[in-house]
Order: structure tokens, then sequence, then C-alpha cells
RNA sequence: GGACAGGUGGGUGAGUGGUUAAUACCAGCAGACUGUAAAUCUGCCGCGCAAUCGCGCUACGAAGGUUCGAAUCCUUCCCUGUCCA
């Protein structure tokens, strides 16, 4: 019998710091090259959070298609592996359509879950985590010792400090009887049939901070403080998952009256300023990227992008 | 003109004789990351060398002085703020 090789299929991803313009370089690549844009930003999944996330309003989506925006409420949670399994169902949805996926986000955690998978390990336990999380805040110390013993590889990993990190290995451990670093030996379900194109959008940095800046200056005039008091008005808790994130954390800590609007602005330009960095830090991580020193409004770099990618496109076909 | 207060590393701001190249925070830089990731966490951050424990130099408005030793005490000068004229 022989094996019958069947061609991988084009999915471009546009990534990069917030406010490097992976939106515009993304719909551009989509309309030129037949693509649907699938959102990766664990932020733009949610319904009614738009001014805060920077979300493409759909009168300046050209007539594209867009996946994953607007699919989760609230009080949802959506964590790497979810969101893997979602995007690529969607994936193969617009390969068979015929048409090229272009991934756009900047969720580097999730882009790696998507295109290299994570390992085969048991889901999140609420009730086991909030356990750890009290013994740890009882007696800081104890889940990195615990880890220590039961799982030294990854206690040699992972930060004394660093309770998130360290809940999961002993959630991992605790639920699957098995040592996290040993079902890491196993691999991950990477994606397959697929062979992606990664562009990382990497504008000089000054450059990238003075128009964050602006951009936390722009989504007060756009009225990110009405988006959330409406959000609060219609039942979001304060507590939920997208009302803790940049922009909307800050927001809140005003309308509380926990502090004057001119230093939450403030708090806000910085806490993006440094999002961005540590994207940067991600992606640089990043096997076969291509980077691009501009923003993706920027015509010279749209056109070094859609000239790599009429190369790549021509190659898969 | 007089009375106080104060001038500290890119910024804010501790420190009032040695253990201080100088707390802390901000800014900046770098890194980690396998199911909450816009999360969580780590390192560096006067200069030069060694690039591992280290070594040398220059630093706390300026110039002098006291002292074994000063960002810290004294003198003069310069500057800033508040108050009285």
């Amino acid at each position: 019998m022989p094996t019958v090789t069947v061609p991988d299929k084009p999915l471009i991803a546009v990534l990069g710091p917030t406010g490097s313009g992976k939106s515009a370089l993304a719909l551009e690549i989509a309309a030129r090259f037949d693509g649907e844009i699938v959102n990766c930003d664990s932020l733009q999944l949610y319904r009614g959070f738009d001014i805060g996330t920077a979300k493409t309003p759909t009168a300046e989506r050209r007539g594209i298609p867009h996946h994953l925006f607007d699919i989760l409420e609230a009080d949802e949670i959506c964590t790497a592996g979810d969101y893997a399994r979602m995007a690529r169902d969607v994936l193969r949805e617009i390969s068979g359509r015929n048409r090229i996926p272009v991934v756009a986000g900047g969720t580097g955690f999730y882009v790696r879950a998507l295109l290299e998978g994570l390992f085969e390990g048991p889901a999140r336990d609420p009730v086991l985590r909030n356990n750890l999380a009290e013994r740890e805040q009882r007696r800081p110390g104890v889940l990195h010792r615990a880890l220590s013993r039961f799982d030294p590889a990854a206690a040699g990993r992972i930060h004394p400090n660093d309770t998130n990190k360290l809940i999961r290995a002993l959630e991992v451990y605790l639920a699957a009887g098995e040592p996290m670093s040993q079902l890491f030996e196993r691999g991950r379900d990477s994606l397959s049939g697929y062979t992606p194109f990664k562009i990382v959008l990497d504008p000089p940095r000054p450059e990238l901070q003075y128009k964050l800046n602006q951009r936390c200056l722009g989504m007060l005039e756009a009225g990110i403080i009405q988006e959330v008091s409406w959000l609060l008005v219609s039942g979001v808790s304060g507590e939920s998952k997208p009302l803790e994130s940049i922009g909307y954390k800050e927001t809140l800590l005003f309308l509380n009256g926990e502090m004057p609007l001119a230093d939450a602005v403030a708090l806000m330009q910085r806490d993006t300023r440094r999002y961005a960095k540590r994207q940067l830090t991600w992606f640089r991580r990043e096997k076969d990227a291509h980077w691009l020193s501009g923003f993706g409004t920027d015509e010279a770099i749209v056109s070094s992008a859609l000239n790599m990618l009429v190369k790549y496109t021509q190659n898969l076909k």
C-alpha cells in the first residue's frame, strides 16, 4: 500500500506586542490571500469588552470573516487547552472551504498551545486549587517543598514564589498520580496538517511606547469608563477575569473611588508598556518566525509581509 | 533684607559618623513560562575590569575643614521652597 502524502495547508500567524498593528496587517493579508481572521487574543474572546481590548470594530472588518471574537461571557474561562481545541476546529473549517486562516493575536501561550499543543494532563480542578492556594497562604513555602518531594524536576524549574505554576504542577501530580515532568516527556499534541508562517511585528520600542500611551488616552475618549459601567450594570462581576485585565482593572479602581482618574490612567499606561515587553520576550522564543521591525500599519511592512507570503502560498499550492 | 525648610544615583524619595555603591518605589533592560497567560514569577540596573566568591575608580549642590573614617558634623558659597518684611 503506497502512502499518500497530503500536502500541508497554509496557515498564517500575525503576532507581536499590543499596539503593533497585528489586526491591521492581518486584515491586509486576509484581503489579499482569501483569508479569514482567527483571533488569538485571550481577551478579545469576550463579548462586551471592546474598547479596552482594542477589538477591530465590525465596520472596519471589510467583510472579512472574523472567528473567535465575542464567544465568551465575562464569567466564563478559556484555558489554553480550551482555546487550542476551539481554534483547531475553526482552522479546519476555514481550510475546508479552501481559504487561508490568518491567526492574529498577542497571547503567546495560546499560540503555542494551538501550534505545538500541550501535554496530556488533567484539566483544572478548582477545589483542589483553592485548597492548595490556601495552604500556601497560611504557610508560605509549603507548595514548593511538597513539589520538591513529589516532582523534583518540576520543582527545580519553578521558582518558590511562583504560586500559580506551583499549584498547577501539584495539581497535575495529585490528579494524574504522576509527576508533571514525567508527563512532559511524552510530548505534546502539536497541530498537524499545516505549515504555519509566523510573522512577528516588532516596532521600534520608543515609538511603540509612545503609541501605547496615546492609545490608553484614546480608550478613555472612546468611553472605556462607560463600557465598564455598562458591564457592571448588566451584572458582570467585578471579579470576573476580563475585568481584571489591563485597562479594565484600572478603570474599575477609578470607578470604585480607590484612585483618581489621572493615577488610574498612568497605571494603565504602565501596565500596558510592561505587558508589551513580556509579549516580546515570549515571541522571541517562537521558532521560525519572521520578524518585521515596524508597525503593521506601515506601508513598507505591509508590502514586505505580502511579498514573503506570496512565495509561501505558492510553495504550498 | 530677615526666619525657617531643603538640595541624595534617569525620577520620586529613605538614610544623620563606620556593617552604604547607598532602603524602597517608578522608569529602563533582560529572562522564565506545557490548561485562569492582558496571568504568575525571576534577574540586572554608577563606571571599568574580572565576567564564580572578586578587584579598582568615581559618587550624595560646590569648595574647604574636623575625624582613623562623612551623604551624614563644622565653615563659606551657590541654588530651591515656604513664611515675615
